[in-house]
DNA sequence: ATGAAATCAGTAACGGTTACTATTTTCAAC
DNA sequence: GTTGAAAATAGTAACCGTTACTGATTTCAT
């Protein structure tokens, strides 16, 4: 049975507020304004928690820490190659992926996972490497 | 400059011959016939380097640790969720998904990593969960 | 109010990976 | 072939992100 807990709710209230897809190690520091003695771990158990029953998402870039997503519908993610910042990204045209993985495939394809890369916006205009 | 190393090519020799996107430990075990002293530091180091000069790819699934495909030809993979398998898998019809990425999106996209998940063809026909 | 279950803070341990050091191997110049 | 500098190695320690364990605290149906 889940219980209510003042700590969860404010991881919660945390990745609601904000945009940039922060790291566990971020969100530990932001709710420690709230909580000064929160611990390392209850974020990580709650941000798990939150994501598997679908409240929130975390996002595995493949190097560097777990990041989460407090917007729990589907969309796309872009990871700058420069500045490693993570963003959302609207895709059109990607509904049939899975249908289209599928074919010529014995096993069942349930989704799958899409990150682009490249440069950001922001990187892109300062013309960085 | 880039030295010949006979620990290198038996690690590239040895994801040339299989097709089940081996761990770095499989990788070390598999090689430790040939070189009983070999360092798994080594294999680490030697895996990086072929993914980074591009004769191999690394598969960050995630969960658990990353795999590597002796193929360096872009092609995408398919992860089991009931036996954890990693399997490649032919998808026609997505090379136009950088472009669409791109569309009313300010930065550059430069490429995208795909992992579809499901049942493999194995664990269907098992009826396993 | 009570008490069982869930959650917590604090800390130790874990797994995958990287970094360090002293030794060995490679290979271009002789 | 010898030499010597650069690169690679084996072995081991350290690192980082994350999970597991503990005993104390909080939640909440009764």
């Amino acid at each position: 049975m889940l219980k209510y807990s003042r700590q969860r709710e404010a991881i919660k209230n945390f990745l609601a507020d904000r945009y940039d897809h922060p790291t566990a190690e971020t969100v530990y520091l932001g709710i420690k304004d709230e909580f000064p003695n929160v611990s390392l771990g209850t974020v990580y158990r709650n941000l798990a928690l939150l994501a598997e029953i679908g409240e929130i998402q975390k996002i595995s870039t493949g190097n560097g820490p777990d990041r989460f997503d407090g917007r729990p519908e589907p969309h796309y993610h872009f990871m700058c190659t420069c500045c490693g910042g993570v963003s959302d990204l609207k895709v059109e045209g990607l509904e049939h992926i899975n249908v289209l993985a599928g074919q010529g495939f014995d096993g069942e394809v349930a989704g799958h996972f899409t990150y682009f890369f490249g440069k950001c916006p922001e990187c892109k205009k300062n013309k960085m490497s």
